[in-house]
DNA sequence: TATATTTTAAAACGACTGTTTAAACTGGGT
DNA sequence: ACCCAGTTTAAACAGTCGTTTTAAAATATA
């Protein structure tokens, strides 16, 4: 259905991936979605409220896949490799364009932002709300690397993190870079395989002799 | 000298590292400062100028220190290893805490905010302003890993880039985290240290099959 | 058809933003 | 003493923000 409440979504998802929460006003998505400005607060009650909508609508969809996914992954026999684990998801992430369109992209900007823009709430919302897809992530890459401590494990997925939502928040950006320089047009998909290598390396790498002790 | 121009300056970059550049007032600067309002536009002229001139008191202080220690590297006989390379930052780095107070964590949180805050008008001020820090630390990284291709070399710089941005832009809200869960106290050295060895694996992970062809 | 409920519409609210204005003040040079 | 450039001050500017209010319109219920 193309209620007042979707059309606010889907014009609001956009412009939050594209200028953050922060960046945008109420104004310019009820213009763009072509409603009353006060729709959104008739309807979601706030902004903050509104933004929640906007991640929810996603996560819902995605999170039970990839818990699912990662679940397989850790009670199968054998020993996966840090790139299988990061790889595991590629193909949920990239089932968000059936979703939506451009919603793979969209969704990891607006995580992006989400990790950026509003100091720390959305971190809090994400964490507490859908707190089973990181415990299962964590078990997949304790056991692809077991000697990984949880402390050096707290710090590297945070690292990850970091690689993921920088490079996602302006995928836009370096892929035009990318373009320009190399000729090279690569979509959403081209950017992830060209970061699973990089975090699953990073993840994995050797540890520092400091840390044994 | 304690003029106005200095009290704007030390109140603005805390502020700045703190909530962002955008959720930062001139109203909280001035009044953190403790000089009228019209002063910012009086000594800077503008908001915009004021960041530029936040950033350049430190880029201007680290980019010869830095380019000084990369050419060095470079100019070696012996091939880096890229543990290395990125060890050349640390040192660089933590003398801005003898430059100014916090100078090293402060810095490293006003690059993330730019990075994300500022739709890429900082990105384009850096790197049209302080190109030699970027040639420098490519020419190192090819020096370390000639077999990358200045395409994957374009793409990892960037992966690592977000790395350090995201790690630096919530690096307080992670210490505080670590000291919780682990009982260690970290400071912004020992940040730096944990994250080298995961960025030099990550921009070291070999070269995947399809980018051989 | 009549009544009740939900949805839209336009306007205004108070608070905040960066910037500008014009007057007051400051310290040094003649 | 006077003048004058450099600096500081208080006030106002025009604009945007999220939110609320009030009334009209559309829709559903009986």
């Amino acid at each position: 259905m193309n209620s007042t409440k979707d059309k606010i979504l889907n014009a609001a998802e956009q412009l939050f991936a594209d200028n953050g929460f922060n960046g945008t006003s109420l104004r310019e998505i009820t213009s763009q979605a072509d409603v009353n400005l006060a729709a959104v607060n008739y309807h979601f009650g706030s902004k903050k409220e509104l933004i929640k909508a906007v991640i929810s609508r996603y996560m819902d969809e995605l999170s039970p896949i990839l818990e699912e996914t990662l679940i397989d992954l850790v009670n199968s026999d054998q020993q996966p490799d840090l790139n299988e684990v990061f790889t595991v998801f590629l193909e949920p992430l990239l089932s968000l364009n059936d979703f939506r369109e451009n919603g793979t992209s969209i969704f990891l900007q607006l995580l992006g932002r989400g990790y950026t823009d509003s100091q720390g709430f959305l971190r809090w919302f994400m964490t507490t709300r859908y707190p089973g897809v990181i415990e299962r992530f964590v078990s997949a890459v304790h056991k692809a690397y077991p000697e990984l401590t949880a402390e050096q494990m707290f710090w590297r997925l945070h690292f990850t993190m970091g690689t993921i939502v920088f490079t996602m928040s302006s995928s836009e950006a370096l892929m035009d870079i990318a373009q320009n320089d190399f000729n090279k047009n690569l979509d959403i998909a081209g950017v992830i395989k060209q970061v699973i290598p990089y975090i699953a390396a990073g993840v994995g790498a050797p540890l520092s002799i400091k840390d044994h002790k």
